[in-house]
RNA sequence: AGGCCCGUAGCUCAACUGGCAGAGCAGCUGACUCUUAAUCAGCGGGUUCGGGGUUCGAGUCCCCGCGGGCCUACCA
Protein backbone atom coordinates (compact mmCIF):
# COMPACT_ATOMS: atom_id res chain seq x y z
CA UNK A 1 0.00 0.00 0.00
CA UNK A 2 1.60 3.50 -1.11
CA UNK A 3 0.90 5.93 1.74
CA UNK A 4 -1.45 8.60 0.54
CA UNK A 5 0.05 11.97 0.83
CA UNK A 6 -1.44 14.14 2.91
CA UNK A 7 -2.09 18.00 2.88
CA UNK A 8 -0.95 20.66 5.21
CA UNK A 9 -4.07 21.18 6.76
CA UNK A 10 -4.10 17.20 7.52
CA UNK A 11 -0.56 16.89 9.19
CA UNK A 12 -2.03 19.76 11.41
CA UNK A 13 -4.78 18.10 12.36
CA UNK A 14 -2.95 15.00 13.40
CA UNK A 15 -0.88 16.86 15.38
CA UNK A 16 -3.59 18.82 16.87
CA UNK A 17 -5.22 14.95 17.91
CA UNK A 18 -1.78 13.88 19.35
CA UNK A 19 -1.82 16.73 21.43
CA UNK A 20 -5.09 16.59 22.62
CA UNK A 21 -4.08 12.91 24.17
CA UNK A 22 -1.35 14.42 25.57
CA UNK A 23 -3.17 16.72 27.38
CA UNK A 24 -5.25 13.84 28.75
CA UNK A 25 -8.20 14.77 26.16
CA UNK A 26 -9.91 11.54 24.46
CA UNK A 27 -10.59 12.41 20.90
CA UNK A 28 -13.30 9.69 20.35
CA UNK A 29 -15.01 9.46 23.64
CA UNK A 30 -17.92 6.82 24.05
CA UNK A 31 -21.60 9.29 24.08
CA UNK A 32 -22.63 12.57 25.02
CA UNK A 33 -26.61 13.25 26.71
CA UNK A 34 -28.52 14.91 23.76
CA UNK A 35 -31.47 17.05 25.39
CA UNK A 36 -32.67 19.68 22.70
CA UNK A 37 -32.00 19.76 18.99
CA UNK A 38 -30.89 22.81 16.90
CA UNK A 39 -34.52 22.91 15.85
CA UNK A 40 -36.65 22.58 18.89
CA UNK A 41 -34.61 25.19 20.53
CA UNK A 42 -35.23 27.70 17.77
CA UNK A 43 -38.93 26.64 17.95
CA UNK A 44 -38.71 27.34 21.39
CA UNK A 45 -37.37 30.69 21.50
CA UNK A 46 -38.69 31.93 18.01
CA UNK A 47 -42.43 31.95 19.27
CA UNK A 48 -42.61 35.26 20.65
CA UNK A 49 -43.41 33.71 24.01
CA UNK A 50 -40.78 32.35 25.86
CA UNK A 51 -37.95 34.54 25.70
CA UNK A 52 -34.35 33.58 26.76
CA UNK A 53 -32.52 35.57 28.90
CA UNK A 54 -29.00 35.70 30.92
CA UNK A 55 -30.79 36.61 34.05
CA UNK A 56 -31.86 33.10 34.67
CA UNK A 57 -35.92 33.84 33.71
CA UNK A 58 -37.49 29.68 33.58
CA UNK A 59 -33.86 27.85 33.90
CA UNK A 60 -35.18 24.85 33.43
CA UNK A 61 -36.40 25.34 30.11
CA UNK A 62 -33.05 26.88 28.70
CA UNK A 63 -30.51 24.04 30.05
CA UNK A 64 -29.64 22.50 27.20
CA UNK A 65 -27.24 19.37 26.14
CA UNK A 66 -26.78 19.55 22.47
CA UNK A 67 -23.90 17.59 20.14
CA UNK A 68 -23.21 18.63 16.25
CA UNK A 69 -20.18 19.55 13.81
CA UNK A 70 -18.75 23.00 14.34
CA UNK A 71 -19.57 24.26 11.30
CA UNK A 72 -18.00 28.42 11.75
CA UNK A 73 -15.79 29.50 14.13
CA UNK A 74 -15.18 33.11 15.03
CA UNK A 75 -13.08 33.62 18.02
CA UNK A 76 -12.66 37.84 19.34
CA UNK A 77 -10.35 37.52 21.96
CA UNK A 78 -11.24 36.36 25.51
CA UNK A 79 -14.87 34.93 23.68
CA UNK A 80 -15.56 33.20 20.65
CA UNK A 81 -18.70 32.16 18.85
CA UNK A 82 -19.29 29.33 16.51
CA UNK A 83 -21.85 27.44 14.83
CA UNK A 84 -22.83 24.59 15.05
CA UNK A 85 -25.02 21.79 13.44
CA UNK A 86 -27.15 18.35 14.29
CA UNK A 87 -29.31 16.32 11.95
CA UNK A 88 -32.61 18.91 12.31
CA UNK A 89 -29.95 22.04 11.53
CA UNK A 90 -27.71 25.17 12.98
CA UNK A 91 -27.50 26.67 15.72
CA UNK A 92 -25.22 29.53 17.33
CA UNK A 93 -23.01 28.87 20.40
CA UNK A 94 -20.94 31.38 22.67
CA UNK A 95 -18.06 30.52 24.79
CA UNK A 96 -16.41 32.82 27.16
CA UNK A 97 -13.10 31.72 28.06
CA UNK A 98 -14.04 32.26 32.10
CA UNK A 99 -17.29 29.59 31.84
CA UNK A 100 -14.70 27.17 30.53
CA UNK A 101 -12.61 24.60 32.89
CA UNK A 102 -8.90 26.83 33.26
CA UNK A 103 -6.82 26.55 30.22
CA UNK A 104 -9.85 24.88 27.97
CA UNK A 105 -10.39 28.58 26.42
CA UNK A 106 -7.01 29.30 25.39
CA UNK A 107 -5.18 25.78 24.52
CA UNK A 108 -7.82 23.34 24.03
CA UNK A 109 -11.13 25.43 22.10
CA UNK A 110 -8.67 28.17 20.26
CA UNK A 111 -5.84 25.87 18.97
CA UNK A 112 -7.22 22.35 19.45
CA UNK A 113 -11.07 22.23 17.80
CA UNK A 114 -11.60 22.74 13.80
CA UNK A 115 -14.69 23.04 11.84
CA UNK A 116 -15.56 19.64 10.98
CA UNK A 117 -14.98 18.79 14.76
CA UNK A 118 -17.93 16.87 16.29
CA UNK A 119 -18.38 18.69 19.74
CA UNK A 120 -20.97 18.05 22.75
CA UNK A 121 -22.35 21.44 24.34
CA UNK A 122 -24.05 22.09 27.78
CA UNK A 123 -25.43 25.55 28.77
CA UNK A 124 -28.39 27.68 28.48
CA UNK A 125 -30.07 29.53 25.56
CA UNK A 126 -30.50 33.10 25.29
CA UNK A 127 -30.49 35.76 22.21
CA UNK A 128 -27.93 37.99 20.91
CA UNK A 129 -27.97 41.53 21.10
CA UNK A 130 -28.35 40.95 17.21
CA UNK A 131 -31.18 38.75 17.99
CA UNK A 132 -30.13 35.57 17.34
CA UNK A 133 -31.23 32.52 19.57
CA UNK A 134 -27.66 30.82 20.87
CA UNK A 135 -26.32 28.55 23.65
CA UNK A 136 -24.00 29.60 25.84
CA UNK A 137 -21.78 27.14 26.41
CA UNK A 138 -20.95 26.05 30.23
CA UNK A 139 -19.18 22.74 29.58
CA UNK A 140 -17.56 21.73 25.67
CA UNK A 141 -16.31 19.05 25.03
CA UNK A 142 -15.05 16.95 22.01
CA UNK A 143 -17.35 14.07 20.40
CA UNK A 144 -15.19 13.44 17.18
CA UNK A 145 -11.94 14.54 16.21
CA UNK A 146 -11.96 15.11 11.84
CA UNK A 147 -8.52 14.59 10.40
CA UNK A 148 -9.46 16.27 6.86
CA UNK A 149 -10.46 19.69 6.30
CA UNK A 150 -14.47 19.88 5.67
CA UNK A 151 -14.99 22.54 2.62
CA UNK A 152 -16.53 25.76 4.29
CA UNK A 153 -19.79 27.25 3.10
CA UNK A 154 -20.28 31.15 3.58
CA UNK A 155 -24.11 33.09 3.36
CA UNK A 156 -24.79 36.41 3.11
CA UNK A 157 -28.18 37.21 2.55
CA UNK A 158 -29.89 33.89 1.79
CA UNK A 159 -26.66 33.72 -1.12
CA UNK A 160 -24.37 30.57 -0.27
CA UNK A 161 -20.76 31.19 -1.44
CA UNK A 162 -18.25 28.43 -2.21
CA UNK A 163 -20.89 25.53 -2.41
CA UNK A 164 -18.82 22.98 -3.66
CA UNK A 165 -19.69 22.36 -7.50
CA UNK A 166 -17.45 19.51 -8.34
CA UNK A 167 -20.23 16.69 -8.86
CA UNK A 168 -17.39 13.67 -9.04
CA UNK A 169 -16.65 14.94 -5.23
CA UNK A 170 -20.62 14.95 -4.51
CA UNK A 171 -21.25 11.79 -5.01
CA UNK A 172 -17.91 10.31 -4.32
CA UNK A 173 -17.67 11.80 -0.85
CA UNK A 174 -21.80 11.79 -0.37
CA UNK A 175 -21.02 12.22 3.61
CA UNK A 176 -19.29 15.40 2.99
CA UNK A 177 -21.87 16.32 0.71
CA UNK A 178 -24.80 15.96 2.86
CA UNK A 179 -22.54 17.28 5.70
CA UNK A 180 -22.31 20.80 4.05
CA UNK A 181 -25.09 21.28 2.23
CA UNK A 182 -28.54 21.25 3.70
CA UNK A 183 -30.77 20.87 0.01
CA UNK A 184 -29.07 17.97 -0.68
CA UNK A 185 -30.21 16.37 2.76
CA UNK A 186 -33.38 17.90 2.39
CA UNK A 187 -33.76 15.84 -0.91
CA UNK A 188 -33.17 12.41 0.82
CA UNK A 189 -35.71 13.24 3.75
CA UNK A 190 -38.41 14.37 1.11
CA UNK A 191 -37.64 10.96 -0.90
CA UNK A 192 -37.84 9.17 2.70
CA UNK A 193 -41.16 10.76 3.36
CA UNK A 194 -42.04 10.24 0.25
CA UNK A 195 -41.57 6.22 0.55
CA UNK A 196 -42.83 6.40 3.95
CA UNK A 197 -46.52 7.60 2.64
CA UNK A 198 -46.84 5.38 -0.26
CA UNK A 199 -45.82 2.49 2.12
CA UNK A 200 -48.72 3.24 5.14
CA UNK A 201 -51.15 4.17 2.30
CA UNK A 202 -50.82 0.82 0.96
CA UNK A 203 -50.70 -0.31 4.67
CA UNK A 204 -53.57 0.87 5.67
CA UNK A 205 -55.66 -0.93 2.77
CA UNK A 206 -54.33 -4.08 3.93
CA UNK A 207 -51.76 -5.02 1.25
CA UNK A 208 -49.28 -7.06 2.44
CA UNK A 209 -45.83 -5.96 1.97
CA UNK A 210 -43.61 -8.78 0.94
CA UNK A 211 -40.01 -9.65 0.09
CA UNK A 212 -38.91 -11.39 -3.33
CA UNK A 213 -36.09 -13.29 -4.53
CA UNK A 214 -33.23 -10.93 -6.14
CA UNK A 215 -31.47 -13.87 -7.09
CA UNK A 216 -33.23 -15.80 -9.61
CA UNK A 217 -32.60 -18.76 -11.85
CA UNK A 218 -34.79 -16.94 -14.53
CA UNK A 219 -35.58 -13.37 -15.02
CA UNK A 220 -38.38 -11.69 -15.85
CA UNK A 221 -40.88 -9.27 -15.99
CA UNK A 222 -39.67 -6.72 -18.03
CA UNK A 223 -37.72 -5.86 -21.03
CA UNK A 224 -33.82 -5.37 -19.99
CA UNK A 225 -30.32 -7.34 -20.11
CA UNK A 226 -29.77 -8.87 -16.15
CA UNK A 227 -26.95 -8.89 -14.59
CA UNK A 228 -25.57 -12.47 -14.12
CA UNK A 229 -23.68 -13.93 -11.15
CA UNK A 230 -22.81 -17.47 -9.57
CA UNK A 231 -23.95 -20.09 -7.05
CA UNK A 232 -20.69 -21.88 -5.77
CA UNK A 233 -22.20 -24.34 -3.68
CA UNK A 234 -24.95 -25.01 -5.96
CA UNK A 235 -22.65 -24.28 -8.74
CA UNK A 236 -25.15 -22.28 -10.51
CA UNK A 237 -25.84 -19.33 -12.82
CA UNK A 238 -28.46 -16.68 -11.31
CA UNK A 239 -29.42 -13.40 -12.46
CA UNK A 240 -30.47 -10.25 -10.16
CA UNK A 241 -33.71 -9.51 -10.28
CA UNK A 242 -35.24 -6.85 -13.62
CA UNK A 243 -38.01 -6.75 -11.93
CA UNK A 244 -40.39 -8.60 -9.36
CA UNK A 245 -43.83 -8.97 -11.32
CA UNK A 246 -43.93 -12.54 -11.60
CA UNK A 247 -43.25 -13.34 -8.01
CA UNK A 248 -45.09 -11.24 -7.08
CA UNK A 249 -48.55 -12.60 -9.15
CA UNK A 250 -47.45 -16.03 -8.19
CA UNK A 251 -48.64 -14.66 -4.49
CA UNK A 252 -52.04 -13.78 -5.58
CA UNK A 253 -52.10 -16.96 -7.33
CA UNK A 254 -51.19 -18.30 -3.83
CA UNK A 255 -54.44 -16.33 -2.34
CA UNK A 256 -53.16 -12.66 -1.62
CA UNK A 257 -55.52 -10.56 -2.25
CA UNK A 258 -53.16 -7.15 -2.33
CA UNK A 259 -49.43 -7.76 -2.23
CA UNK A 260 -46.77 -5.12 -2.94
CA UNK A 261 -42.88 -5.01 -2.81
CA UNK A 262 -40.50 -1.93 -2.45
CA UNK A 263 -37.09 -3.04 -3.70
CA UNK A 264 -34.17 -2.32 -5.59
CA UNK A 265 -34.59 -4.06 -9.23
CA UNK A 266 -30.82 -4.14 -11.47
CA UNK A 267 -30.66 -4.01 -14.90
CA UNK A 268 -27.58 -4.27 -16.96
CA UNK A 269 -27.92 -0.91 -18.94
CA UNK A 270 -25.39 2.57 -19.48
CA UNK A 271 -25.80 5.41 -17.16
CA UNK A 272 -27.65 8.32 -18.02
CA UNK A 273 -29.55 11.30 -16.25
CA UNK A 274 -32.60 8.51 -15.79
CA UNK A 275 -30.79 5.65 -15.58
CA UNK A 276 -29.06 4.17 -12.78
CA UNK A 277 -28.05 0.47 -12.45
CA UNK A 278 -29.87 -0.28 -9.39
CA UNK A 279 -32.67 1.70 -9.07
CA UNK A 280 -36.05 0.97 -6.55
CA UNK A 281 -39.13 -0.22 -7.92
CA UNK A 282 -42.73 -0.12 -6.05
CA UNK A 283 -45.26 -2.74 -7.88
CA UNK A 284 -48.18 -3.68 -6.38
CA UNK A 285 -50.59 -6.10 -7.13
CA UNK A 286 -54.47 -6.37 -6.33
CA UNK A 287 -56.86 -9.50 -7.14
CA UNK A 288 -60.02 -8.55 -8.55
CA UNK A 289 -59.61 -5.43 -10.11
CA UNK A 290 -58.69 -3.91 -13.42
CA UNK A 291 -57.08 -1.72 -14.42
CA UNK A 292 -59.30 1.42 -14.59
CA UNK A 293 -59.70 0.80 -10.50
CA UNK A 294 -55.84 1.04 -10.27
CA UNK A 295 -55.80 4.58 -12.38
CA UNK A 296 -57.74 5.53 -9.38
CA UNK A 297 -55.32 4.00 -6.57
CA UNK A 298 -52.66 5.93 -8.32
CA UNK A 299 -53.97 9.20 -8.53
CA UNK A 300 -54.86 8.41 -4.65
CA UNK A 301 -51.64 7.76 -3.83
CA UNK A 302 -49.69 10.31 -5.85
CA UNK A 303 -52.00 13.08 -4.41
CA UNK A 304 -50.97 12.00 -1.04
CA UNK A 305 -47.47 11.79 -1.62
CA UNK A 306 -47.82 15.43 -3.29
CA UNK A 307 -49.62 16.39 0.24
CA UNK A 308 -46.68 14.84 2.36
CA UNK A 309 -44.06 16.28 0.83
CA UNK A 310 -44.99 19.64 -0.15
CA UNK A 311 -48.07 20.31 1.95
CA UNK A 312 -50.50 20.74 -0.88
CA UNK A 313 -51.47 18.99 -4.22
CA UNK A 314 -50.04 22.01 -5.94
CA UNK A 315 -46.51 21.48 -6.78
CA UNK A 316 -43.83 24.14 -8.46
CA UNK A 317 -41.45 21.77 -10.33
CA UNK A 318 -38.75 23.43 -12.17
CA UNK A 319 -40.41 26.14 -14.76
CA UNK A 320 -43.86 24.66 -14.20
CA UNK A 321 -46.83 24.38 -11.99
CA UNK A 322 -48.28 20.74 -11.37
CA UNK A 323 -51.54 19.47 -10.07
CA UNK A 324 -51.57 16.47 -8.54
CA UNK A 325 -55.12 16.83 -7.77
CA UNK A 326 -57.51 14.00 -8.88
CA UNK A 327 -59.31 13.50 -11.78
CA UNK A 328 -56.36 13.28 -14.21
CA UNK A 329 -57.02 13.02 -17.76
CA UNK A 330 -57.47 10.11 -19.26
CA UNK A 331 -56.57 9.60 -22.92
CA UNK A 332 -56.25 6.96 -25.28
CA UNK A 333 -52.80 6.29 -26.59
CA UNK A 334 -53.71 6.54 -30.25
CA UNK A 335 -55.82 9.68 -29.32
CA UNK A 336 -53.44 11.39 -27.32
CA UNK A 337 -50.98 10.84 -30.71
CA UNK A 338 -53.99 12.10 -32.89
CA UNK A 339 -54.29 15.04 -30.83
CA UNK A 340 -50.47 16.25 -31.00
CA UNK A 341 -49.74 14.90 -34.60
CA UNK A 342 -53.32 14.69 -36.81
CA UNK A 343 -52.06 11.38 -37.31
CA UNK A 344 -54.47 8.58 -36.20
CA UNK A 345 -52.55 5.37 -35.81
CA UNK A 346 -55.23 2.97 -35.19
CA UNK A 347 -55.58 0.03 -37.33
CA UNK A 348 -52.72 0.62 -39.09
CA UNK A 349 -50.50 -2.18 -40.36
CA UNK A 350 -47.10 -2.07 -40.13
CA UNK A 351 -46.00 -0.43 -43.25
CA UNK A 352 -48.32 2.31 -43.23
CA UNK A 353 -47.17 2.91 -39.70
CA UNK A 354 -43.57 3.26 -41.15
CA UNK A 355 -45.19 5.66 -43.33
CA UNK A 356 -46.85 7.90 -40.85
CA UNK A 357 -43.19 7.41 -38.93
CA UNK A 358 -41.54 9.03 -41.66
CA UNK A 359 -44.32 11.70 -42.41
CA UNK A 360 -43.55 12.62 -38.82
CA UNK A 361 -40.01 12.44 -39.20
CA UNK A 362 -39.58 9.69 -36.24
CA UNK A 363 -36.77 7.53 -37.74
CA UNK A 364 -37.56 3.75 -38.43
CA UNK A 365 -35.58 0.84 -39.02
CA UNK A 366 -36.62 -2.97 -40.47
CA UNK A 367 -35.91 -4.46 -37.22
CA UNK A 368 -39.02 -2.41 -35.21
CA UNK A 369 -42.52 -4.09 -35.43
CA UNK A 370 -45.65 -2.39 -35.19
CA UNK A 371 -45.55 -1.17 -31.95
CA UNK A 372 -41.99 -0.53 -31.48
CA UNK A 373 -42.88 2.51 -34.00
CA UNK A 374 -45.95 3.76 -32.39
CA UNK A 375 -44.11 4.00 -28.95
CA UNK A 376 -41.72 5.87 -30.59
CA UNK A 377 -43.73 8.21 -32.42
CA UNK A 378 -44.94 8.82 -28.99
CA UNK A 379 -42.06 9.08 -26.70
CA UNK A 380 -40.80 11.64 -29.07
CA UNK A 381 -44.20 13.78 -30.09
CA UNK A 382 -46.60 12.91 -27.18
CA UNK A 383 -44.97 12.46 -23.55
CA UNK A 384 -42.74 15.61 -23.65
CA UNK A 385 -45.56 17.64 -24.23
CA UNK A 386 -47.67 16.11 -20.73
CA UNK A 387 -46.90 18.23 -18.47
CA UNK A 388 -49.88 17.65 -16.20
CA UNK A 389 -50.22 13.93 -14.64
CA UNK A 390 -52.19 12.04 -17.22
CA UNK A 391 -53.11 8.31 -17.73
CA UNK A 392 -52.69 7.28 -21.01
CA UNK A 393 -54.47 4.22 -21.83
CA UNK A 394 -54.08 1.16 -23.97
CA UNK A 395 -51.26 0.30 -25.55
CA UNK A 396 -50.25 -2.53 -28.31
CA UNK A 397 -50.32 -5.92 -27.50
CA UNK A 398 -46.87 -6.22 -28.64
CA UNK A 399 -45.26 -3.88 -26.13
CA UNK A 400 -46.81 -5.69 -23.22
CA UNK A 401 -46.62 -9.75 -23.06
CA UNK A 402 -47.46 -9.45 -19.40
CA UNK A 403 -50.92 -7.30 -20.29
CA UNK A 404 -54.10 -8.71 -20.79
CA UNK A 405 -55.98 -8.11 -23.99
CA UNK A 406 -58.08 -4.94 -24.28
CA UNK A 407 -62.09 -5.96 -23.27
CA UNK A 408 -62.90 -4.45 -26.61
CA UNK A 409 -59.96 -2.79 -28.71
CA UNK A 410 -58.19 -5.52 -30.95
CA UNK A 411 -54.78 -5.53 -30.84
CA UNK A 412 -54.51 -3.65 -27.56
CA UNK A 413 -53.88 -4.59 -23.89
CA UNK A 414 -55.19 -3.02 -20.73
CA UNK A 415 -52.62 -0.80 -20.10
CA UNK A 416 -51.63 3.27 -18.40
CA UNK A 417 -48.91 4.84 -17.97
CA UNK A 418 -49.32 7.66 -15.97
CA UNK A 419 -46.82 11.10 -17.53
CA UNK A 420 -45.92 13.98 -15.98
CA UNK A 421 -43.82 16.99 -16.37
CA UNK A 422 -43.08 14.66 -19.36
CA UNK A 423 -41.88 11.83 -18.43
CA UNK A 424 -43.44 8.13 -17.33
CA UNK A 425 -44.25 7.89 -13.68
CA UNK A 426 -45.52 4.36 -13.47
CA UNK A 427 -46.65 1.95 -15.43
CA UNK A 428 -49.52 -0.87 -15.17
CA UNK A 429 -52.18 -2.91 -16.79
CA UNK A 430 -54.55 -5.35 -16.12
CA UNK A 431 -52.83 -8.57 -15.51
CA UNK A 432 -52.70 -11.57 -18.50
CA UNK A 433 -54.30 -14.57 -16.29
CA UNK A 434 -54.80 -16.78 -19.13
CA UNK A 435 -52.27 -19.16 -19.07
CA UNK A 436 -52.73 -20.02 -23.12
CA UNK A 437 -52.12 -16.36 -24.25
CA UNK A 438 -49.32 -15.96 -21.79
CA UNK A 439 -47.60 -18.90 -23.03
CA UNK A 440 -48.33 -17.82 -26.38
CA UNK A 441 -46.56 -14.20 -25.42
CA UNK A 442 -43.77 -15.76 -23.96
CA UNK A 443 -43.15 -18.08 -27.19
CA UNK A 444 -43.12 -14.60 -29.34
CA UNK A 445 -40.93 -12.94 -27.19
CA UNK A 446 -38.61 -16.22 -27.55
CA UNK A 447 -39.12 -15.68 -31.37
CA UNK A 448 -37.71 -11.77 -30.75
CA UNK A 449 -34.80 -13.39 -28.71
CA UNK A 450 -34.04 -15.17 -31.69
CA UNK A 451 -34.04 -12.64 -33.97
CA UNK A 452 -31.32 -10.63 -32.05
CA UNK A 453 -33.55 -9.19 -29.38
CA UNK A 454 -31.57 -9.04 -26.43
CA UNK A 455 -34.06 -7.86 -24.07
CA UNK A 456 -36.97 -10.46 -24.90
CA UNK A 457 -37.89 -12.53 -21.95
CA UNK A 458 -37.13 -16.05 -21.65
CA UNK A 459 -40.26 -18.50 -21.20
CA UNK A 460 -40.91 -18.70 -17.43
CA UNK A 461 -42.47 -22.46 -17.30
CA UNK A 462 -43.47 -22.17 -13.55
CA UNK A 463 -45.07 -19.14 -13.83
CA UNK A 464 -47.15 -20.37 -16.72
CA UNK A 465 -47.78 -23.87 -14.10
CA UNK A 466 -49.00 -21.38 -11.14
CA UNK A 467 -51.42 -19.54 -13.92
CA UNK A 468 -52.74 -22.89 -14.76
CA UNK A 469 -53.86 -23.35 -10.99
CA UNK A 470 -56.32 -20.05 -11.48
CA UNK A 471 -55.21 -16.18 -11.18
CA UNK A 472 -57.80 -13.70 -10.31
CA UNK A 473 -58.32 -11.18 -12.63
CA UNK A 474 -55.76 -8.39 -11.33
CA UNK A 475 -54.61 -5.12 -11.51
CA UNK A 476 -51.01 -4.49 -11.28
CA UNK A 477 -48.57 -1.70 -11.05
CA UNK A 478 -44.98 -0.27 -11.31
CA UNK A 479 -43.33 3.32 -9.69
CA UNK A 480 -40.11 3.95 -10.18
CA UNK A 481 -39.27 5.65 -7.24
CA UNK A 482 -36.46 6.94 -7.90
CA UNK A 483 -37.66 8.73 -10.86
CA UNK A 484 -40.72 10.02 -8.94
CA UNK A 485 -38.24 11.11 -6.20
CA UNK A 486 -36.78 13.53 -8.79
CA UNK A 487 -40.16 15.04 -9.73
CA UNK A 488 -41.79 15.65 -6.70
CA UNK A 489 -37.49 17.26 -5.18
CA UNK A 490 -37.11 18.86 -8.08
CA UNK A 491 -33.73 17.23 -9.31
CA UNK A 492 -32.56 16.84 -13.18
CA UNK A 493 -30.35 13.41 -12.80
CA UNK A 494 -31.18 10.35 -10.90
CA UNK A 495 -27.81 10.85 -8.93
CA UNK A 496 -29.26 13.43 -6.80
CA UNK A 497 -31.95 11.12 -5.18
CA UNK A 498 -29.60 8.03 -5.10
CA UNK A 499 -27.31 8.18 -2.11
CA UNK A 500 -25.07 6.27 -3.45
CA UNK A 501 -24.84 6.09 -7.43
CA UNK A 502 -22.92 4.09 -9.33
CA UNK A 503 -19.45 5.44 -10.36
CA UNK A 504 -16.08 4.23 -11.93
CA UNK A 505 -13.12 3.32 -9.41
CA UNK A 506 -11.69 6.10 -8.00
CA UNK A 507 -8.39 5.32 -8.40
CA UNK A 508 -6.50 4.12 -11.49
CA UNK A 509 -7.29 0.81 -13.13
CA UNK A 510 -9.00 -1.86 -11.56
CA UNK A 511 -6.90 -4.95 -10.45
CA UNK A 512 -8.81 -7.42 -12.39
CA UNK A 513 -8.48 -5.57 -15.71
CA UNK A 514 -9.92 -7.31 -18.35
CA UNK A 515 -7.09 -7.89 -21.45
CA UNK A 516 -6.20 -4.82 -22.68
C1' A B 1 -20.54 2.82 -27.58
C1' G B 2 -20.19 8.05 -30.37
C1' G B 3 -19.94 13.65 -30.02
C1' C B 4 -19.02 18.12 -27.12
C1' C B 5 -17.07 20.27 -22.58
C1' C B 6 -14.20 19.96 -18.08
C1' G B 7 -9.95 18.43 -14.49
C1' U B 8 -5.01 24.41 -11.34
C1' A B 9 -3.89 24.95 -3.20
C1' G B 10 -8.44 21.52 1.59
C1' C B 11 -12.96 24.29 -1.16
C1' U B 12 -14.55 28.07 -5.05
C1' C B 13 -12.19 30.00 -9.14
C1' A B 14 -8.22 33.33 -12.11
C1' A B 15 -3.78 33.04 -15.21
C1' C B 16 -3.89 37.25 -22.87
C1' U B 17 -1.42 35.19 -29.05
C1' G B 18 3.20 29.68 -25.23
C1' G B 19 6.85 33.75 -21.06
C1' C B 20 8.32 34.08 -12.98
C1' A B 21 1.24 29.72 -11.11
C1' G B 22 -2.49 33.97 -8.47
C1' A B 23 -7.05 35.53 -5.51
C1' G B 24 -11.17 34.68 -1.95
C1' C B 25 -12.55 31.21 1.72
C1' A B 26 -10.20 27.57 4.85
C1' G B 27 -5.24 27.09 7.63
C1' C B 28 -1.06 29.23 10.72
C1' U B 29 1.00 33.62 14.05
C1' G B 30 -0.66 37.97 16.64
C1' A B 31 -4.79 41.66 18.38
C1' C B 32 -9.86 41.78 19.97
C1' U B 33 -15.30 39.32 25.99
C1' C B 34 -22.21 39.93 21.61
C1' U B 35 -19.78 38.15 16.53
C1' U B 36 -22.33 36.28 12.27
C1' A B 37 -19.51 35.90 4.73
C1' A B 38 -16.79 38.92 12.07
C1' U B 39 -12.80 42.52 11.64
C1' C B 40 -7.49 44.13 11.58
C1' A B 41 -1.94 42.98 10.79
C1' G B 42 1.39 39.31 9.07
C1' C B 43 2.72 34.13 7.14
C1' G B 44 2.71 29.38 4.88
C1' G B 45 0.34 26.15 1.37
C1' G B 46 0.91 23.45 -5.82
C1' U B 47 2.98 16.15 -8.99
C1' U B 48 -1.66 22.55 -12.70
C1' C B 49 -5.46 14.46 -13.27
C1' G B 50 -1.34 10.74 -15.22
C1' G B 51 2.21 9.54 -19.23
C1' G B 52 4.62 11.00 -23.64
C1' G B 53 5.74 14.79 -27.47
C1' U B 54 6.67 19.86 -29.84
C1' U B 55 9.48 24.17 -27.99
C1' C B 56 14.87 28.08 -25.58
C1' G B 57 10.43 27.82 -22.55
C1' A B 58 3.95 24.17 -21.69
C1' G B 59 -1.40 25.07 -16.78
C1' U B 60 -1.82 26.80 -21.98
C1' C B 61 -0.23 23.44 -28.20
C1' C B 62 -0.21 17.88 -30.02
C1' C B 63 -0.83 12.41 -28.91
C1' C B 64 -2.25 8.41 -25.46
C1' G B 65 -4.62 7.21 -20.97
C1' C B 66 -7.72 8.09 -16.30
C1' G B 67 -11.96 10.46 -14.07
C1' G B 68 -16.36 13.59 -14.34
C1' G B 69 -20.52 16.46 -16.71
C1' C B 70 -23.96 17.23 -20.82
C1' C B 71 -26.06 15.35 -25.41
C1' U B 72 -26.94 11.08 -28.54
C1' A B 73 -27.40 5.83 -28.55
C1' C B 74 -29.03 2.07 -25.22
C1' C B 75 -33.06 2.04 -21.75
C1' A B 76 -41.26 0.35 -21.99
Amino acid sequence: MTERSISEQEARRREELAELESLGHNPYPYEFEVTATAETVLEMFDDGVNQPGEDGTAPELMRVSMAGRIMAKRIMGKAAFFHFQDHTGRLQAYVKRDDLPEGYYNSVFKKLLDIGDLVGVEGFVFRTKMGEVSIHVERLELLSKALRPLPVLKELDGKVYNEVSDKEFRYRQRYVDLAIHPDVRDVFRKRARMIATIRSFLDNRGYVEVETPVLQPLYGGAAARPFTTHHNALDMKLYLRIADELYLKRLIVGGFDGVYEISKDFRNEGLSRFHNPEFTMLELYVAWKDYNWMMNLVEEMVEAVAIAVHGSTDVVIGENRISFKRPWKRIPMFDAIEEQTGEQLFGLDRDELAAAAKRLGVEVDKTMGAGKIIDEIFGEHVEPTLIQPTFITDYPVELSPLAKRHRSKPGLVERFEAICNGKEICNAFSELNDPRDQRARFEEQVRLGDAGDDEAMPIDEDYIRALEYGMPPTAGLGVGIDRLAMLFTGQPSIRDVILFPLMRPEEGVAEDEESA
